[in-house]
DNA sequence: CTTTTTACTTGTAAAATACAAGTAAAAAGA
DNA sequence: TCTTTTTACTTGTATTTTACAAGTAAAAAG
């Protein structure tokens, strides 16, 4: 299922799992923009396909970056959170933050936001984990 | 000829110059291993097809991440070379090898020299930096 | 018991990638 | 000077990935 690994380098095993133009976006949506449903995830402003979706969750899933379970009131629905391996991400994905707002001229991000994660990246990145943490 | 941005969003900006599996490991032989040459970067572990590094270097060079120039000692190479807005992507790029240091277990990174990034970041980037600036 | 919601799957066209081979300009060698 | 080699590509085609449209099954709501 899984492909073979290009090389023993850090930066290509990490581009192997996330290097595509959506996983980083799904990890995104999780982590700050608070999304947990796939319907949610569809529905972000990039407008991924659905089977693209459902494969990337399958695969971010086989890496044990994300994981699923059913919604207790709703059972019909999947809730998606990161697993620890996905939360160690957030510093990557706040370099993007950084150098996208830096050289995109029309940049949408909150300013006030990014001049948070700036000033206290640490922090920032704890209060997130914080949320996953607590829930089971 | 370049395409258009999926959002606003800064991550999303980043992923549409950077997102895929080539063009970072491009910029990590520049950075990280001194590579120069069109043969060196065909010459690197991964193996990437000669048309997709052609690709690459001529995108990389039109979102401003790379700049070429002759070779004055040999006329028929062409020197390519990180700009500012390129070495603003190495922080983003540590952040990968951390990562994938720290999950793969087969990495084969040497440990003495992500010590020293992990330890000093910033003098790390600023050093890599010099080895750029001093140049014409 | 019918309709809606949710999380997908399936089919197909379009685009990107991989692999093999070929080309032009500069330099090196005979 | 003429041929060979080196370097940085281009071209052609098969394979893989992605995008878009439509359909499906299970749970919940009406």
């Amino acid at each position: 299922m899984s492909k073979e690994r290009r090389s023993q380098c850090p930066i290509s095993f990490t581009l192997d799992l996330v290097g595509d133009k959506w996983s980083l976006l799904i990890l995104r949506d999780l982590m700050l923009f608070n999304k947990k449903y796939y319907g949610e995830f569809l529905n972000s402003r990039e407008s991924i396909s659905t089977n693209i979706l459902a494969d990337r969750l399958q695969r971010l899933e086989n890496s044990g970056l994300i994981s699923k379970q059913k919604d207790e009131q709703d059972k019909k629905r999947l809730i998606y959170r990161p697993t620890e391996k996905g939360l160690d991400l957030l510093p990557l994905i706040l370099e993007m933050v950084q150098w996208g707002v830096k050289y995109d001229m029309q940049t949408a991000a909150p300013l006030s936001e990014v001049k948070k994660m700036k000033k206290d990246r640490e922090g920032y990145v704890k209060n997130i984990r914080k949320r996953f943490q607590c829930q089971k």
